[in-house]
DNA sequence: CGCGACGTTGAGAGGTTTCAACGGATGTGG
DNA sequence: CCACATCCGTTGAAACCTCTCAACGTCGCG
């Protein structure tokens, strides 16, 4: 039956947000945002709940995620810094979103942007472009499932170093995050990090700073 | 490493299509497009080629799929008549488009649509639509990945009698095209088949002809 | 009739999960 | 300041599921 007990860890429920207002947003569409803040754990917004608004990281980080009926837990994408995020398919949000670590959110109503671009072209390609840009995380997140445990925990790697811009980063999640992210178990992503520690493909000096020591054997295990 | 031969079996490249013109639509967006015809297996378009039109499914049905470096092949989505791809996030195509079966396919050009979607809200609403049916079709793709071999198969087959409306249904595709499309061997697939039928689940009167028997049984089992 | 593509079935190997115990870091209260 | 509880991460051993390799059946077609 391949049961996988992902119980959320903390007190979800403790939405302790603050709200201040705030310009600082680089995209038009989000220049009449409202800048929130989100404790660790806290839901940004619940699964079913109508999407009314975007929202945009300015600081922390973010995950989408999905509670199956079984209790299995899918997290669907990590939001950094500059992501936007809150834009699906149906009207209403498959996935909720909760703040990984103490975050910074700008958010915007979703229809005021959509009635902002009806008059700015510019804006309307972005929207689009938003939309576009969740497509394509859900299929590259797709081609990340159908391969084996090493090269899901590679690429979830290289993608967090390339989204840092760095080759040695800090991860906000936690292993139970990253393998509901990868579909896997924290017992087979912790075993393959320190395989790759062994292999001296990484670093990790503690359990949550990542160093990538050689990217060409790591390139080659995700070919 | 987790190596799946799953190679092609036919000439893909033998691209016997023909071509007709065509007013059969009744969706605005394809009013002015060609009506093309493909036999088995031949590609309507590759992986990396430009993305310039949209394709409406008329009779037959297509697969979308992309062949990784170390041969492994995933297959997209499988789309019946009525159904629109084409659409993708990025300006060349990820995935490239076969006909699974002898096939006849509405295309009209991407500019032209997103040109006539400019003087018309409708059709502007209708192309979001696509996309985001398209979303969809991924973010539900990826949960089955994430489930195991029974799961992933009961899901298929829910979802192809709920397309085709009814309980009893042909499948046009191979075992290996579904193994494709669910990240599963051909063997898995089979055996699974058999274990359902054993279960009286489903009949299988044929390799390709199913029939749901048990709804209840098959929808407790996908939870 | 025999060939080739497709599908099924079997046995064994391998990878991931499960269950369980342990270690380390953090925070709280005495 | 230390003891202790708690959360998080690691490690081990065995079970389980799926894959791999192989053989056999079946169907359609030349």
């Amino acid at each position: 039956m391949l049961i996988r007990t992902s119980e959320i860890g903390g007190t979800i429920k403790s939405t302790n947000a603050a709200v201040g207002k705030s310009a600082a947003a680089d995209c038009p569409v989000f220049a009449m945002g409202t800048t929130m803040s989100f404790g660790r754990d806290a839901e940004i917004y619940g699964e079913g709940e109508p999407s009314e608004f975007l929202y945009k990281v300015i600081s922390g980080a973010v995950r989408t995620c999905k509670v199956l009926a079984d209790g299995r837990r899918q997290v669907g994408s990590f939001y950094l810094p500059g992501d936007v995020f809150g834009l699906e398919a149906t009207d209403d949000h498959a996935y909720s979103a909760e703040a990984v670590t103490a975050s910074r959110i700008v958010v915007t109503r979703r229809i005021a942007a959509g009635m902002f671009a009806a008059r700015d072209g510019e804006a309307a390609h972005k929207l689009v472009e938003f939309t576009s840009s969740e497509l394509e995380r859900a299929q590259s997140h797709l081609l990340l499932l159908i391969k084996s445990a090493q090269e899901r925990v590679v690429s979830f790697l290289m993608e967090m170093a390339k989204r840092g811009a760095s080759p040695e980063f800090d991860l906000p999640m936690s292993r139970q995050d990253i393998a509901d992210y990868l579909g896997l178990t924290i017992e087979t992503v912790s075993r393959t990090l320190t395989n790759l520690e062994d292999s001296a493909m990484i670093s990790l000096p503690s359990a949550r700073h990542v160093m990538l020591r050689n990217k060409g054997a790591l390139a080659r295990v995700i070919v």
